[in-house]
DNA sequence: CCTGCAAATGTTATAATGTTGCAAAACTTG
DNA sequence: CAAGTTTTGCAACATTATAACATTTGCAGG
């Protein structure tokens, strides 16, 4: 049995925070890229949450910090946070995740579970040649792999009525 | 170099329609499912074009034809035949196309060309393979695997401009 | 042939997600 | 500071998807 992987149990979650918007201050920097307030923000919230938050969701929460935003201003800002590798899109849940591996060069393959929507962001060198290699064998030249598995987690499998 | 696949060339795609409708119907015979004539032409629609398309697509050909559908009536049809296997739905682009290979187990990978739009579904056991290794590493049991990769067709490719 | 049930469809309205376009403000650079 | 660029505010709009309920259709048993 795997050890659990660290969004299935309980942790210091405040800490995971800290840390990702410290590396995203210095990838920004790095970058010369502006991490504004608001941009800012926007990650501290999507991070705030182990599951996908959507746009809206997003949206709401800035409401209420009184932040008087709309569509576009939360919009604007993922895709800031996704052009610089700081958030993934999942695009079957057409939700927002923080990145667990900003800074390096992956693909990120996304472990969702449909009970408690805990998502898991691996890097898998083997599923990404395979994917490469399929795609070459076909004359395929890959710009974006969308990788995202559906199923139960650990946890949630040990739980009762989950067949 | 491969052999160009078949979206990527023309061909008699009357002929490819015409066989998955008639797969469609012997799949469904089999399985006791009604493909009743909206459903059948909700497959045929998107089965006519190699690239995938959109709900409200499939609802402004049904409109073409005098059908007086609404949203309910192509989205009911759609699930139908995701259901039935006849039909993928493409998260990344809210899209949907006929599934080259219906009444298989399979699990579908889709290359998707980002300037033609044409799809080539692939079964690649070897990258099935390594996701449910990569999976079960984590103990993470799979329901549903979505593969969609986006890039350059071999046709475009070859074309000018797209560096 | 009727009768009654279940599956499928019609209809209206609405929710959820995402974009365009333009003007104002903030920041950067010389 | 002045000029140019990036970011934000804001209003309207576009696209994708679902909810709720009435109606019709196909089919099995009597
Ligand atoms: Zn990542
Ligand atoms: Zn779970
Ligand atoms: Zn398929
Ligand atoms: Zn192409």
């Amino acid at each position: 049995m795997p050890a659990s992987a660290l969004p299935y149990r309980p942790h210091n979650h405040d800490a995971c925070v800290s840390r990702a918007l410290a590396d995203a201050r210095e990838i920004c920097q790095q970058q010369h890229a502006r991490l504004t307030p608001t941009r800012e923000r926007v990650l501290e919230l999507i991070w705030q949450s182990h599951k996908p938050l959507g746009a809206y969701d997003v949206l709401a929460h800035l409401t209420e910090d009184g932040h008087n935003a709309a569509p576009p201003t939360v919009y604007r800002a993922l895709d800031f946070l996704q052009q610089h590798g700081l958030v993934h899109r999942i695009a079957s849940l057409n939700a927002f995740i923080g990145c667990t591996h900003a800074g390096e060069q992956h693909t990120g393959m996304f472990l969702i579970c449909r009970k408690c929507q805990n998502v898991l962001e691996l890097t898998a060198p083997a599923v990404s040649g395979a994917v490469e290699d399929a795609a070459s064998t076909e004359g395929f030249d890959v710009d974006e792999v969308t990788l995202e598995i559906a199923g139960l987690c650990p946890q949630c499998q040990a739980e009762p009525g989950n067949d």
